[in-house]
Formats: structure tokens, C-alpha cells, sequence
DNA sequence: TCTCCTCGAGATCT
DNA sequence: CTCGAGGAGA
């Protein structure tokens, strides 16, 4: 069988900042760093609630192929104790069971989701993984400057977290919890709240990469299913945020410029910008070029756009 | 001065 | 992947 694996995993959640009521602390090993070759030998979840562990659900798998001797040194597990064990085919669909659409929270959380993420293609699961996601590593360099490494183990080492058989999933998830909370507490002191660190930090202009759906059934026949839409100009009846989000909610795809790849530009109001002051703005410029080169690419009026978002 | 965009440095995961 | 520096354009 021939699989192949996206090279940008679109449908991959956003890294957020944010402090959720309830969450995963995730963490797996695997038998290398390269989610290409490598697999996954052992996965652990906390589900949290209230900043209290309410359900765990952890397994080993057995892989395709040995593990290394590096690997069964570093993190323990050995040949033997996975000869039994279920394949990755069959951990995934409890795995997300247990997960549901809940934020995960872990420690270079990239790494997990990426190796999760391909691994639901791998098998037939055509979205991948689309939970949102919390870095305790973007979370711990924001909030200790002055430390000269923010791997786990020293995240752990700096709040006297207790790190023996460490590299073990379920362990890994502890040590990132009690950091989790840690932190939390440490920036909500230096701070004076968790909203004021979150207003200091969060993106001076939000990005059409940081807003999701929560849908997951489109009307197929809507125009703007499976569109790339950018957004130039002020809207009058919504904010460019509002309008972005319904976009994503009648499937289509929000860009943050005119690429070849867009299929729609609207065109919002441009005359109360005090640098354009009514002049064509640089994504009406790129769009007309594209126009006249022969890209399918079409200019909404606003009220266009109106008319596309209310056949639903 | 402000905003958008590109690019490179540095760091983390097994 | 994330962040920040530095350039371009207005």
C-alpha cells in the first residue's frame, strides 16, 4: 500500500496562548525524531478539569519495525514489552475517543501532533489532527527570559519537579502538568492576571492561519465551499475577524494576501485608511494582475459577499 | 511612523 | 516551530 503524507498539514490546529478550563497534557515516544521514518511506541493523555486530572488514558504500541538500542535506553521500552501490544491502527480511534475536541497542552507539542497527525492520514483519517494545541515550551520561554535552556528537564529542574524515569510517556505527562501549573501560577503573579499576560502577548494583528472552524459538515453547494477568499478594505456589516470566521464556517479558506491560489477577493472600503485613502490597496493590485494573467480569481463587491454568506 | 513581509538564528522533541 | 531583525512601501 502507498501512502502519501501532506507536506503542509492543513488541517492542523492552532498553537494558542491560552489558559482552557479543560484540556489533554499529552505526550509520546517514539523510536526516532523524524515523523516520516519513525513510529510511535507509546502514548499517554491526561483529560484536566479544572486544572485537576480527571481520566488518564495511556498505551504502548507495538511498531512495524525494532526498536534501536538508543531508543530502549533512552525511554525503557524494549522489544519485548510491545510484542503484545496494539498497532498504531487501532490505539487511534480510542486515542480520539478519549480526546475529543479538547486543547491539548504539552512540551514542544509540535512534535507530537506532527507524528499523530500523520499517522491519522496514514490510516484513513482524512483530517489528521485538528485539536487546537498549547506549548508549555512557547509558554515557558515567554515566561522565564532569563534561562538559558527551556527543555523539559529544565522547566522541571527550576520548580524542583521530580524527574525520575523520566522519558516514560506518563511521566512526561506529569512533569508537563506540574510545569503547566507552574507557570500558570508564576504568570498570573508576574502579571497581575492571566488576561493581562495574555493581552501582552497574543498577536498584534490576528492572522487568517490563527482562526479554526468547529464545524465539520459544509453545504457543498454554498460558493464559497472549498474557496480561498482574502479580505481587502473595512467591512461595514462585520469586522474583518467575523467575516474570516464566517468563511471558514461555510468550508471555505481564509488568506491573508492574494496568492495564485485565491478563487475570491472581497472588497471592503478603503477610504478612512489614512496611507491608502481610497487608492488600491496592494491585494487589489496583486488580484487585478492575476485577473489579467488568466488565474481564476474573481473581485467581490461587499454586498456580493452578502449574498454568497446568506445562501446557506 | 506604521504595517506587512521575508529570512535566518536558535532550540526542542525521540 | 517561533521569534525578532531589517527592508520595502505608504
Amino acid at each position: 500500500m502507498n501512502f502519501t503524507i501532506e507536506k503542509t498539514r492543513t488541517n492542523k490546529g492552532t498553537s494558542l496562548l491560552d489558559f482552557p478550563d479543560s484540556y489533554i497534557i499529552i505526550d509520546i515516544e517514539t523510536t526516532g525524531l523524524d515523523p516520516i521514518y519513525d513510529e510511535i511506541i507509546e502514548i499517554t493523555v491526561l483529560k484536566v478539569n479544572q486544572d485537576k486530572i480527571v481520566d488518564t488514558f495511556t498505551t504502548l504500541i507495538k511498531p512495524t519495525k525494532p526498536i534501536n538500542p538508543f531508543i530502549t535506553e533512552l525511554t525503557g521500552i524494549t522489544n519485548d514489552m510491545v510484542e503484545n501490544s496494539p498497532s498504531i491502527t487501532d490505539v487511534l480511534p480510542d486515542f480520539l475517543t478519549f480526546i475529543k475536541n479538547e486543547t491539548l497542552i504539552g512540551h514542544n507539542i509540535n512534535f507530537d501532533i506532527n507524528f499523530l497527525y500523520d499517522n491519522f492520514i496514514k490510516t484513513g483519517h482524512e483530517k489528521g489532527l485538528t485539536n487546537n494545541f498549547v506549548d508549555t515550551l512557547r509558554l515557558g520561554r515567554k515566561t522565564l527570559k532569563n534561562l538559558k535552556h527551556h527543555r523539559l528537564k529544565d522547566l522541571a529542574a527550576y520548580y524542583n519537579i521530580d524527574t525520575t524515569g523520566a522519558h516514560r510517556s506518563t511521566k512526561d505527562c506529569e512533569i508537563t502538568y506540574q510545569v503547566y501549573l507552574h507557570l500558570k501560577s508564576q504568570i498570573k503573579k508576574e502579571y497581575g492576571s492571566l488576561e493581562q499576560f495574555l493581552r501582552q502577548n497574543q498577536p498584534k494583528t490576528f492572522t487568517a492561519s490563527s482562526l479554526t472552524t468547529t464545524k465539520t459538515e459544509f453545504n457543498t453547494d454554498n460558493p464559497l465551499y472549498n474557496k480561498y477568499i482574502a479580505i481587502t478594505g473595512t467591512l461595514t456589516k462585520f469586522t474583518r475577524k467575523e467575516a474570516m470566521q464566517i468563511i471558514l464556517d461555510l468550508g471555505g479558506h481564509c488568506e491573508d494576501k492574494v496568492t495564485e491560489k485565491t478563487n475570491y477577493l472581497i472588497l471592503g472600503n478603503n477610504d478612512y485608511n489614512p496611507i491608502l485613502r481610497g487608492k488600491k490597496s496592494s491585494k487589489l493590485k496583486k488580484a487585478e494582475q492575476l485577473k489579467l494573467k488568466g488565474y481564476d480569481i474573481e473581485i467581490l463587491s461587499e454586498n456580493i459577499f452578502y449574498d454568497f454568506i446568506s445562501q446557506s
